[in-house]
DNA sequence: CCCGACATGTAATGATATTACATTGCGAAG
DNA sequence: CTTCGCAATGTAATATCATTACATGTCGGG
């Protein structure tokens, strides 16, 4: 396991680079929009090339604005719970793994038997949006 | 503002009673299905109940899901920031507000200059789930 | 009575995601 | 070398979630 860049296919890595060029999240649909010029054509090529890099810790899928990015810290696959603010005007997003929301998120989830396994996303509006 | 359950229309009325009575969130369509007896015909019908009721504080919105649950605390509509654990396997679903989360979440605004505005929602697995 | 505001009804369409099935490429077993 | 098998890919159709556009109904204040 552990795949490493060299190892995606040519779907996987046109995938994954459409998205670190993007200055945000891209849907699905977006993504197969912009990779038609490479012969893209069904919005299966680019949700197979997502499921793969979701699995390869890559790429997250912001559930909440149904879209997706690519991992902020791809070179350290093993960090545990990870948060996303996403800011409701401008879209931006930023990725963040804080270690005290992480703790307690833990002490909440052992006493109630809850495992987290998927990242959190905080929405609500960023520095430069709330001052507007 | 702040409208009692009592200015509630009919449609709201039949959306939210529906909501109260499931064991579990449901989707719009699922809501619409089951009051095709009550005569409703339309999606729209649906996210229009929704969208007030959503305003009123009586619903949520899980947008991992994209599904709704009733209110779990109607009656405290000032509750600042709250969270949902949902179990990927079952699709149980537990509204909670920690006070340590938000505390340390709303530390984190502070830093960042970000201002969390909707709940959080927490993906794993509960603990039945887990054992089995 | 008439108007305005808001709730409602209906149709069409847009946006996101999955299922089903055919085809291709390529390494390993024989 | 050939064949088998598996994973990736290609293509079409369809399921699911949400919104836009426009028409109609209801009810209270002027």
């Amino acid at each position: 396991m552990n795949a490493t860049h060299q190892d995606l296919t040519r779907n996987q890595t046109l995938v994954l680079d459409t998205l670190a060029k993007a200055d945000g999240p891209l849907s699905a649909y977006t993504i197969l929009d912009r990779l038609r010029g490479d012969g893209f054509r069904a919005p299966l090529q680019v949700y197979r090339a997502l499921e793969k890099l979701l699995g390869f810790g890559l790429v997250h899928r912001l559930e909440s604005l149904n879209a997706f990015v690519a991992c902020a810290h791809p070179h350290c696959h093993a960090h545990g719970l990870i948060a996303f603010a996403i800011c409701e005007d401008c879209g931006q997003v930023d990725e963040f793994s804080d270690a005290v929301v992480r703790e307690r998120l833990g002490a909440w989830s052992a006493e109630n038997g809850f495992k987290a396994e998927k990242p959190i996303e905080i929405r609500g509006h960023c520095a430069n949006c709330a001052a507007a």
